[in-house]
DNA sequence: CAGGGCAATGTAATGCTATAACATTTGCAG
DNA sequence: CTGCAAATGTTATAGCATTACATTGCCCTG
C-alpha cells in the first residue's frame, strides 16, 4: 500500500489516499473515501492524521484545516516549511528557504521568543492556473 | 467606543471587545461577550469581522481559528505581517521583514506563482513565558 | 420628496471541523 | 505468559462557519 512498513492499517490508508490526491484533503473528505475500507468515525483519521503529522509523513494546512502528504518523505530535517497553495486549482507546493527560516529566528531571537512552530502558507494561483 | 468613526454599531462593538482583549478571541466567544449588547447569532459576529478584515482593521489567526485587532491600525500598508503567538500566555505580536516579503516574492516569481495573502505564524512562547 | 439601489442587519437552520470520554484490542518487551 | 503502551472502536458533544431568506436603514438621484 505505501513504503511505510512501519505504519497501522488505519495509519497507512489515511496516508495512500493522501498521497493519490491531487489536493488537500479534510478529514472528513478523508473519511469518506475511507467507509469503504471499515473506517466510520471522525476520530480514527484525526488519530492517523496525528501520527503521519508527528512522523513528518503528512502536513496540516491550517488555512484550509486539510491536510496533505509529504511532498519529500525521505529528506525531512528541515526546519520551516512553506507552502504555496493554489486556490483554483487546489495543487500545493512545497519548498523552504534559509534566508526566511534565519530571518525568523533573528527576530525571535531578539524577542527573546521561543517557537515551536512556524506555520507559512502562500494562497494565490499556480503558474498553470495564472495563464 | 472606538476612534474609527465609519464602523457600524456591530463592527464597533466587535472592535472594541478586540481591542480590550488580551489575546484572540473567536467568533463565538466575542458573541457571547456581546449578547448583553443585543448580538445573537454568529453570523453578526462573522460579517462585523468580514468587515474589519477588509479594511485592515483586524486579523484572523488561521492556527488558532480566533481574530485580534491590528496592532497598528494606522500604518497598515505593509505587505507581509507575521504573527508571533506565546501559547502559554496567548499574547501576540505583530511583526514584518522585508527581506521574508522579497525572499517570499523572489520564490513566486521564479515559480510564476501569483500570491493573494500569505498567512506566517510562529506558535512558542513570549520572553516571559519561556523564563 | 419619492423611489431605487446597496450595504448592513436579524433570524433560523444547517454543515463542517475537532475533541472528550470510555471500553476494548493489539503488539511487543521483559 | 504477563503486563504495559499504543492503537482502535464507538458514541456523544463541542466548537467553528456558512447558506438562505426576510428586513431595515441610508444615501443618492431624479
Amino acid at each position: 500500500m505505501s513504503a511505510h512498513p512501519d505504519l497501522t492499517r488505519n495509519q497507512a490508508l489515511v496516508l495512500d489516499r493522501l498521497e493519490k490526491a491531487e489536493a488537500p484533503l479534510s478529514a472528513y473528505a478523508l473519511l469518506d473515501q475511507l467507509r469503504e475500507e471499515g473506517l466510520r468515525a471522525p476520530l480514527q483519521i484525526y488519530r492517523a492524521l496525528d501520527k503521519l503529522l508527528d512522523i513528518g509523513l503528512a502536513h496540516r494546512l491550517e488555512s484550509l484545516n486539510a491536510f496533505i502528504a509529504c511532498a519529500r518523505p525521505h529528506c525531512h530535517p528541515s526546519g520551516l516549511i512553506a507552502f504555496a497553495i493554489c486556490e483554483r486549482c487546489g495543487q500545493v507546493s512545497e519548498f523552504s528557504d534559509d534566508v526566511v527560516s534565519d530571518r525568523l529566528a533573528d527576530w525571535a531571537g531578539r524577542e527573546g521568543f521561543v517557537p515551536t512552530r512556524t506555520i507559512m502558507e502562500i494562497r494565490g494561483e499556480c503558474r498553470a492556473c495564472a495563464a
